[in-house]
DNA sequence: TATGAGCGG
């Protein structure tokens, strides 16, 4: 049950990456593109209506990129599961933002983000759909981790669990906090300050204030080797990032255990529904 | 300033 995507594995035919994996590092805040003047608004895809349909059915899609052809002997199926999940969304980026991110793709069949019932407000996730697992599988490797088009924040990937049960990437993960962050620091630059000495690093975050939208001067690296995670630990404390020297700890909390403790609590999960003189012989 | 983490219909 546990297969995994094969990790950098990326398949020739696959579009160029995403549009800003050119440029490592945008220094400068980039300011969220306002409603007038974004790019991704010149789709023709303007709903006559004020608010826009949640979903944007496929044959809306840009005409810009033709669809690629079915790759030989994966046809889109019914119940092929070809839905991502995307997180780490900023306010701004609605369904007409995420669309202009994998139009170049021509494969994308649907996208939503979620909002809250009661304000309206978006969640800060969604889900895109594509017209076939090939096309999210191609998407989920070479987009994850990279940086999206405004600069300031990096694809967050996976697959959709709803539909796809044990496809989550669970493989395990090693955090760290990084504080004494400069403004300006953005999950691009940490990880890739990172990843320089650390190859074995997934991702990173900056801890955003939602109200301010302003980086909160701390953030999170994940490895997903321990030995690193240990490593950076001690020889990245100090390291200037941008303007400041990192301060570097451990992250608290859980989530950072994963198997072992993934097991442990399913143990305790067990125990609970089934009670202590539970019989697994 | 100092410990995220969000899986719908």
């Amino acid at each position: 049950m546990m297969q995994q995507p094969a990790a950098g594995a990326v398949p020739p035919q696959m579009a160029p990456p995403p549009p800003m994996a050119q440029q490592q590092y945008q220094y400068q805040q980039p300011p969220p593109p306002p409603q007038s003047q974004q790019p991704y608004m010149a789709m023709n895809l303007m709903h006559p209506q004020s608010q826009p349909p949640p979903v944007w059915p496929l044959h809306q899609v840009p005409a810009g990129v033709p669809p690629q052809q079915q790759q030989p002997g994966q046809p889109a199926s019914a119940d092929e599961v070809r839905t991502l999940w995307i997180g780490d969304l900023q306010y701004y980026m609605d369904e007409n933002y995420l669309l202009s991110c994998f139009s170049q793709t021509g494969e994308v069949a649907s996208v939503k983000v979620i909002r809250n019932k009661q304000t309206g407000q978006m969640e800060g996730y969604g889900f895109i759909e594509f017209v076939s697992r090939a096309a999210a599988e191609r998407v989920l490797q070479t987009y994850n981790g990279t940086p999206l088009p405004s600069g300031e924040s990096t694809y967050r990937l996976n697959w959709a669990s709803f539909s796809s049960g044990e496809k989550r990437d669970e493989t395990p993960e090693f955090t760290i906090f990084v504080g004494d962050l400069a403004a300006d620091v953005t999950d691009y630059m940490l990880q890739e300050t990172f990843r320089a000495c650390f190859p074995s690093v997934k991702g990173a975050k900056v801890v955003i204030d939602r109200l301010t939208g302003r980086s909160k001067g701390y953030g999170f690296v994940k490895f997903g080797d321990e030995a690193e995670q240990n490593r950076a630990m001690t020889e990245m404390n100090g390291v200037l990032c941008s303007t400041r020297p990192m301060r570097i700890g451990a992250a608290s909390t859980k989530k950072t255990v994963p198997a072992q403790q993934f097991a442990k609590e399913q143990c305790v999960e067990m125990l609970i529904i089934f009670g202590p003189g539970a019989d697994f012989s």
